[in-house]
DNA sequence: CCCTTTATCCAAACCGCTTTGGATTTGGCC
DNA sequence: GGCCAAATCCAAAGCGGTTTGGATAAAGGG
């Protein structure tokens, strides 16, 4: 019904050119006032809207941003990742760009990111989940695709356009925090540490406790996926040992989800008998909330993030010559239930 | 560097037509094996792709399914959403397809969905989260534009393709396992009912008790998003009236993680004192597996409905005049550590 | 040997828009 | 009235592919 009328049909209908009709809806000045309103009037109602394609061949800009993400990302990503996507989705169809996402096999994705350059797929592109050895950035470079990476690239801060929170420090202030409260056997479930934001997270941990003199236990670290069981298990696993710890430093909430009910079944009260302090991505399906919420943790929105990654994305894009920006968001440290007091030595 | 050949230069460089490049490397027989070899070498020394915009203005299709998604429903459904668009975008990417998703403000869905009619962004579209007051297909229906529906719309079933679980016998078979273990009194807490999923569920688990001669409990019955604390605050609140439920019927893992964390705070274990029975999504972050899983559930992968409904969507995109196709998916009833008997009558 | 196929390949039109480089009209000013 | 600038509008040339309708050459048939 309202389909198919385009340029030439309706400038046809004007008694107007192509030329004009186009001027006239993209806003240019030369055309008269009166004009505009008549095509505009006239674009409404038969309902015209300018095919996507040919405009973008046209103008040679594809007015839209890339994500590629390998199968084994979204594993353990999972919903970050969507919350991230989210929050940049917004920020593209405010600024009238389209996200276009690639779910791809691990090893095709270098070659997925050669065909968004070299067919013209994408005007740039979001870098997900940056590992220790990370080469896409010089990949991209090289394909003169723009990008932003979500994270950091260890040893091309200066080079690259980032997002990124403050992993170190946000870890580093809550195994503080725990310091304060007595603990001294802390454990650490860490994300997976081929990752940049797990071993900085690491750092961050290591570095409070040398600072007091101490030295971490590598009985008490593990690094793996951030998911439910992992958290349990782990954390089930350490409880029963002989020198278990009495506060766990959680890199994900879904995990310490997990190590919440590890601490049930073992009887003991999490706040009380055993402290857990998690990061927050501010996930929305598992909002940490309340006055005093559930959790004691380094929060900052991953959603945020995505909205603001975007927006650096477009600037670049907008503004070929600039030089790299990058944002370094400081996590919150919020006080909720699951932390207290060191217990006085047991035993 | 390999940036930037295209059609024309390419024949150039093969003293060939355009035509007769484009065609050696789509495939078409008018042109000979050696000639064809010749070609594919030196497009792939000079890094050609045909440029995408090009090709899709050229043969009118979009080469692009579309994913709108309004702001609220990736707050109610996001990890499921996530586990979807992954399965998709699998078979998207094997076809040569893309994937564009748009994240917009829930007034501006229609207004979505009609961008990427008028302006030929997708070739189709995915309906997401279908409502007992569902609308979207008509308006996709007037737009001409193919979808496929993950869920149900009511009152369409025959009209429109889509791929759904089957609901209601899920939640029938199992409230006839809370009721064999001799549970009679059972809460229910399930999604949001204005949902076409959640109202099934629902009446899966009423006509269960009713084939039993029994009443649901309107005391027993919440209905709200699938966040974490919904279930530890309800399971909570109904545990500690006078009159508790022995078991709950759970429309999400994560809020059965709550209603878990809530029977730990209560001192009740988890398949003896309480039983839980869940629906699994089977979500990679959330994995209930194990010989004998965390948590009895009726289990059904989202991430293959997503891969199915892509598989459908592309059919009917490349066979306009077929009918309208479905699948019906029935969950697994699995039996995990998370339900027991129904304790001796307790007080 | 001539004519008809068959196998190859090509020139040009087209997809629907933007944009360049004028052409025409109008208005202000001396 | 004549001239110049500003205001409008337009024809046509891309953008980079695909596809139609032949043209040309080689092969086969009588």
């Amino acid at each position: 019904m309202s389909n198919g009328v385009n340029l030439k049909e309706l400038s046809q209908r004007l008694n107007l050119s192509q030329t004009t009709v186009s001027r006239a809806l993209n806003g240019y000045p030369e055309v008269s006032e009166e004009t505009r309103k008549r095509v505009s009037e006239m674009a409404e109602k038969l309902g015209y809207a300018p095919n996507s394609q040919a405009r973008r061949l046209a103008t040679g800009r594809a007015m839209a941003i890339g994500h590629v993400i390998p199968r084994s990302i979204h594993e353990m990503m999972n919903p970050i990742f969507l919350e991230f996507i989210a929050g940049a989705g917004e920020t593209y169809s405010r600024h009238g760009y389209d996200m276009i996402i690639s779910v791809v096999d691990d090893d095709k994705e270098e070659d997925a990111y050669r065909q968004i350059a070299s067919r013209k797929k994408a005007d740039g592109v979001i870098v997900h989940g940056p590992a220790n050895e990370e080469h896409r950035h010089k990949l991209l470079k090289e394909l003169n695709l723009p990008f932003v990476v979500h994270g950091r690239i260890p040893g091309a801060e200066r080079e690259t356009s980032w997002i990124d929170m403050n992993n170190r420090r946000a870890f580093e202030r809550a195994t503080n925090l725990l310091l304060d409260l007595g603990h001294t056997r802390i454990a650490l479930l860490n994300g997976l540490e081929h990752m940049d934001f797990a071993s900085r997270r690491r750092r961050g941990f290591e570095e409070a406790l040398a600072a007091r003199g101490l030295t971490p236990d590598p009985a008490l670290m593990r690094s793996a996926d951030m998911t439910e069981p992992y958290g349990c298990d782990n954390a089930m696993e350490m409880l029963k040992s002989d020198n278990p710890p009495t506060a766990f430093l959680i890199s994900s909430m879904i995990s310490a989800i997990g190590v919440a009910r590890a601490a049930g079944q073992c009887g003991l009260k999490t706040g009380k008998d055993v402290s857990i302090i998690t990061h927050d991505d501010a996930l929305s399906f598992l909002p940490n909330s309340g006055e005093v919420p559930i959790f004691t943790c380094t929060r900052s929105s991953v959603r945020y993030a995505g909205e603001k990654a975007a927006e650096l994305l477009l600037n670049m894009i907008s503004n070929p010559a600039a030089k790299p920006a990058s944002l370094h968001l400081d996590a919150e440290l919020i006080i909720g239930q699951s932390t207290g007091p060191a217990p006085a030595a047991s035993r």
